[in-house]
DNA sequence: ATGACTATTGACAAATTGCACATAGTGTGA
DNA sequence: TCACACTATGTGCAATTTGTCAATAGTCAT
């Protein structure tokens, strides 16, 4: 009797939504300092505050960049403790998403901002007028 | 033989997935201004980089927030040229939501600005030795 | 050969979003 | 009074996205 479908567990997972949006441009970012494994990159993302996401999100977040063409991937021949790993590069189409995101999050940005000043705006007249 | 079911869309898309995102913390702020219609509240969202959303989008989240109890509803008796228009006003509960809502945008303002600064970085250093 | 750790993948349920259409009242001109 | 345009809101469903859990697979130490 209540808003069951929707809503209620995206308070919870709003981070998480977040951080999905953040994925995809975060990982071109790294691949264009170079070429790395998927397991490097999983690790890599906590400095951006990407942490905490599954595994198997990040590696289909490749996997769909790949079949995108904005990265390649190959298996890398050194083998070290555990199954082979595929190395990631990114492609001149990768590198002009990057922008696009880059250009992308800075609206972002902007409407944050926006949202903001209207929001303090409202603190500091008066607060109380409303319900 | 290409990634069907994922992608391709949310390029297209993506501005209006950020603009869902931003929709409820925004329409929580203009009721903080003050109770309000649903089809004024849709007008209003133009200012914020809203306008472009399809109104069955924007009742849909008003109803929703109403099952949560961000909000309340009554209708309008005032007559105008139309159906009967629901009011909408804030909650304390709403109020509350408001002020997370803002949290969690200016963490995310912050993940963006750690993006820039590491982007930007890259590109001041040599940009050209990957791929 | 058992268990622990490194890597990557698959499959499916649950949640979200877009879109096209349905409903409804009011005013206007023919 | 019928058709039409405009104001308001709501429904239903297909398409997409996301979360989760488990599967596969190799290496190393005991």
């Amino acid at each position: 009797m209540q808003g069951q479908g929707r809503g209620r567990r995206w308070q919870r997972r709003g981070c998480s939504r977040r951080a999905v949006r953040m994925l995809n441009p975060t990982l071109l970012l790294l691949l264009h300092h170079g070429p790395a494994h998927g397991y490097t990159l999983l690790e890599q993302l906590g400095e951006f505050g990407l942490g905490e996401l599954n595994p198997s999100v990040v590696y289909r977040a490749l996997r769909d960049m790949e079949a995108r063409g904005w990265v390649t991937s190959t298996w890398d021949e050194e083998q070290t403790q555990g199954p082979p790993r595929r190395v990631y590069r990114l492609t001149a189409l990768g590198d002009e998403v990057l922008s696009w995101w880059t250009q992308d999050l800075q609206e972002t940005q902007g409407m944050i901002e926006h949202f903001m000043s209207a929001y303090s705006q409202h603190m500091e007249e008066g607060a109380g007028e409303h319900h």
